[in-house]
DNA sequence: CATGAATGAGACTTCATTCAT
DNA sequence: TATGAATGAAGTCTCATTCAT
């Protein structure tokens, strides 16, 4: 029986990736060379044009990765048996844990990739509509199950939905030090409530 | 009578300004050059660098003009004899308004300032918290008052509020052509009325 | 009454461009860099970029300046009333003298640009073809007149002219130390006498 | 009775030279890349190291590979019993057959090669001018003999001649649809004719 | 105030060459 | 032999900023 080797071949082109997260969070995309993400990933400067043809390109992987996987949530918190507001609750709980689990990958995704799809030649300009849509089609269905009211278009609904969320993280973001595990979780009840229960005490009941 | 003057002198200053405005939100402050500015504003190179010591202190510039305004905007909101919902209100339209008087100065604030982590956001780090300070304390007093309940914390309720404000503009800023005068007023009542009420039905009335 | 300035301002352009002739011909335009231009005109490396948009346009900047004097030498020739041996004398004294007065530029367009005009996107394809053209039309026209013989095509024979000249201007080039005035001026005879009369002895006088 | 082998071994290392000829060609010298060649070889990118220590021993030794062959042809004809005339024929027919054969390794050649007087011609300055001074000393022998008449050096009647045929070649390179079979035989006699002859009609038989 | 030429550090990207497997 | 990942030295071009006029 072959003995199993001790070292495990390491995935250059993960280690790239990490590397560049981290590099992207602390400086900022414009801001950092490459030769920044090649040091931090502790590999040879032409490495990272072996695994990609730009800066551009890890930051468009980096946004892929994780905005897929957030698709993926927002798609599977649509098609659960829960109430409007359990899927709500899904949706911002999978980008808080996203943020919990690496933060520094949501701060590159909202600062520089979020926030400037236009300038970006709008590369991923329909993919983040695309999680606009399916967020206000949970709305949708939950105006015509008379469990949210009409009132509120559901496009609209779901853009103060993202806003808030994003908003809460972007906090934390500038602040990092000040956020607590609880805090992290309780978030996530306060959004869900303030966007679906509203600030304002009820008159009645 | 007033003798006319054969030419209005043109304050250079203010053209620069606002030429960069229309550049960082066309290209963006990164990719832009100082050169695009110049030629935007029709002025000489140089002219540039007589007037301000730097590209960043343009944006600078531009920023603390219109956020200061916003500042005022909020705490004249603030001091005023509505309810919480009309501040609220108040806020939401100035933000809106603004945008409505000229789009590129919102978007180059939200896209190169507030949600920049790194180096501007850091820059203006203080004032941009006034503002959600400001904001949540009308909160405060509206839980102190018993309109609001007290559940969701100000400070959070100040985020989820001008998240949604701000997550609002930025649909527009991608896709400007499709928003119309009407919407932008529509906007102001349903951003509070979601922040305020949410988006449940009442059970009761 | 003024004074004249003692100083004339130098045109920093033609600079760059003459100390470009010197660095392509002593080490190849592939070869050197453009920091070798800069310091070979005693500029600022940048000045190279506010004149010239790349190196590539700086040769072809010079070869166009050349070429088109060499087809304007080449249409004085034909117009002019002399014999066609008088004719290609003139061209041949042409690119021989242009030599003689600078043999760096003749050595960058033969070596750098006429070599190569199909890697370089066959930018300078067509000025090339047109010299050869003119050149065909005198023999054409010599044909015509009977003063030189039908059999060889006027295309071919401007080749084997043009391809004998450049030929020994190369031979020069290689082995530039060894010309003496003389020899250039010689030349230019024994490339007509070879070319109109042959190599061979005629058998009747 | 021969065993039909199961299958052709390739050489690799000839499979590499003609891929770097095609791509010479194609791209140039100086603006292919290694691994285009490899591409075009459809090898292995390291397998070109294996074979060649650079990129520029590549060029040498289909330079080499060639050359020698020319100078075997050259000598060939110098040694045959023919007239002078019949010995350039000779050389001229190698020529324009080498290019009917491979006309992209006469380009590379003629390109990268022969007229390029920094890098390589330097390399090869000796090869190159063997060739010349062997056509030379067979204009020197016809002159001796009173065939070719002694007014024309040899050495300057040799660079006319070969100047004449690579300019001949440069023209097809350029545009080298235009070329038929029948031009190609044609051209050998053209070229003899042109520089034993003269393009200038004979006064008397 | 106004102009735009001049400066030069710095970034991205390329690619010949090496090397471990 | 054969592979292709890994290396890192260059080189081109950009552009913020300075400066002489």
């Amino acid at each position: 029986m072959e003995r199993v080797r001790a070292s495990v071949p390491v995935d250059k082109r993960r280690l790239i990736l990490d590397a560049a997260v981290r590099v992207f969070a602390r400086q900022g995309f414009h801001t950092c060379r490459v030769a920044d993400i090649a040091d931090e990933a502790g590999v040879a400067y032409g490495l990272v044009y072996h695994y990609f043809s730009s800066k551009e390109e890890i930051l468009d992987t980096l946004f892929l990765e994780r905005w897929d996987a957030m698709l993926a949530a927002i798609a599977e918190a649509d098609a659960s048996a829960g109430s409007p507001r359990d899927k709500l609750y899904a949706i911002a709980a999978f980008i808080i844990d996203s943020y919990r689990h690496d933060p520094d990958v949501m701060k590159v995704i909202i600062v520089e990739v979020t926030r400037a799809a236009n300038t970006f030649g709008r590369t991923h300009f329909q993919k983040i509509r695309d999680a606009y849509a399916q967020i206000a089609s949970i709305v949708a269905s939950a105006q015509a199950d008379g469990v949210f009211r009409p009132e509120i278009t559901p496009e609209f609904a779901a853009m103060a939905f993202y806003g808030s969320v994003e908003q809460v993280l972007s906090g934390w973001i500038f602040d990092s030090d000040s956020v607590t595990e609880d805090e992290l979780d309780r978030a996530k009840t306060l959004i869900v409530e303030t966007i679906c229960h509203g600030l304002e005490r009820r008159e009645t009941v």
